[in-house]
DNA sequence: GTCTATACGCCGATAGAC
DNA sequence: GTCTATCGGCGTATAGAC
């Protein structure tokens, strides 16, 4: 039973999240104490060592992803799920895009991080393939697209989607992504699967993604 | 009048340019110099400090990349030269990878750096529209696309081009990417236009892009 | 231009008191 | 669980000889 809300542990991987975020993967562990207001002993009394943070935040980003991205027990993919799927993902991967953009110096010196990171790839990119198949073949458009071009497109929206935040920061201008820029972020994802769609279709996702982003009171 | 076919200064770059592709933009200049068997002062007497040979590597990216996307004078763009324009920008970016991957680590502690590569980046994407721009006037395709479809699909090349390197690393098998892994990510990036032109102009541009990797007897 | 030697600081990690 | 104190290593950078 815990008095306080949340666990040290806790508040560890949050700060390293958060700090890899703005600063990259570099963050050590002297940093996230410093920043926790706790002492470097202390934090080692949590964790074995800096990898096992890194590890432990991979895992919660590959679990939050899978429960995020996982097909609806009905089968069905409509305009409101796609939008789900849109604005939820790139929520996650905003969270952790250090991980992805740090993910060669991160992976470069523990092999274990490495394996698992291959298999968030590519689980993730299976995800999205499920869910742009289910679409395409939902509700056929202009183009059409073979299996074997679902596994293309679903690979270049994975790229799109994990290079996007990144991307997106050297346009900030507040010193931090707002509202406009999420918007454009998630056009510009929509917009791979424009021509496979029809037009009606594609016009409601993207209403739903801006209304989406409307009630985003707070930018992240 | 140089003795030495190339200067260590030179040297210096280039070594910086392979380790960090290998490594990610971490690598130190106690690595870059006993990579090159040659002392941390005389690295130093070349450079002033690391700081400056990541912005001299940037402006090498930033020439090389202009020289290989800038229109030709005829403002034609065939399919010989979206073949060329596809190819050999992917080449520049593969060499130059990890300013991509590592740039929020690099630009965290430069100013200086962070300026330059917001530049790079706007640049880039503007090539890369004007190109687009070029590719589907000349020859529409089943799907219109107006100038600011071009504006958005230049912006998904362009991440889409820079996040491929480092992802396809992912998937390497022999500690290298291969023939194969390149012909792959050449042909994603050419589907992300594939709907905008014409079927057969696509098909030819796909021939080119194979014929291409075909000729590389060395991987990179 | 290139070397050796060295100063300095930061970070990861451990020992041991409380 | 949390702290203080500290060690060792590595990376940047400088001084000064050759």
């Amino acid at each position: 039973m815990k008095e306080r809300r949340v666990s040290n542990r806790e508040r560890i991987i949050e700060t390293a999240i958060a700090l890899m975020g703005e600063q990259g993967g570099g963050v050590g562990t002297s940093q996230i104490a410093e920043h926790l207001k706790i002492s470097p002993g202390n934090l080692y009394y949590h964790f074995a060592n800096r990898e096992e943070i890194v590890r432990e935040v991979l895992r919660r980003l590959r679990k939050e992803l899978s429960e995020t991205l996982s097909l609806p027990a009905s089968g069905e993919v409509d305009e409101a799920q796609l939008v789900t799927y849109y604005s939820e993902g790139a929520m996650v991967l905003w969270r952790y895009r250090f991980m992805v953009s740090s993910a060669l110096e991160l992976t470069q010196r523990d092999p274990e991080l490495a394996k698992e990171y291959r298999e968030f790839s590519i689980e993730g990119m299976d995800m999205v393939r499920r869910i742009i198949q289910k679409v395409v073949t939902r509700a056929p458009g202009a183009v059409h697209a073979s299996d074997k071009d679902c596994v293309n497109l679903a690979e270049n929206m994975w790229v799109l989607w994990n290079g996007w935040p990144r991307h997106a920061e050297f346009y900030r201008v507040n010193e931090r992504v707002d509202q406009a820029s999420i918007a454009h972020g998630l056009e510009l994802i929509a917009m791979t699967l424009a021509p496979y769609v029809d037009e009606k279709f594609h016009q409601r996702v993207k209403r739903g993604l801006h209304r989406f982003v409307e009630g985003l009171s707070q930018g992240l």
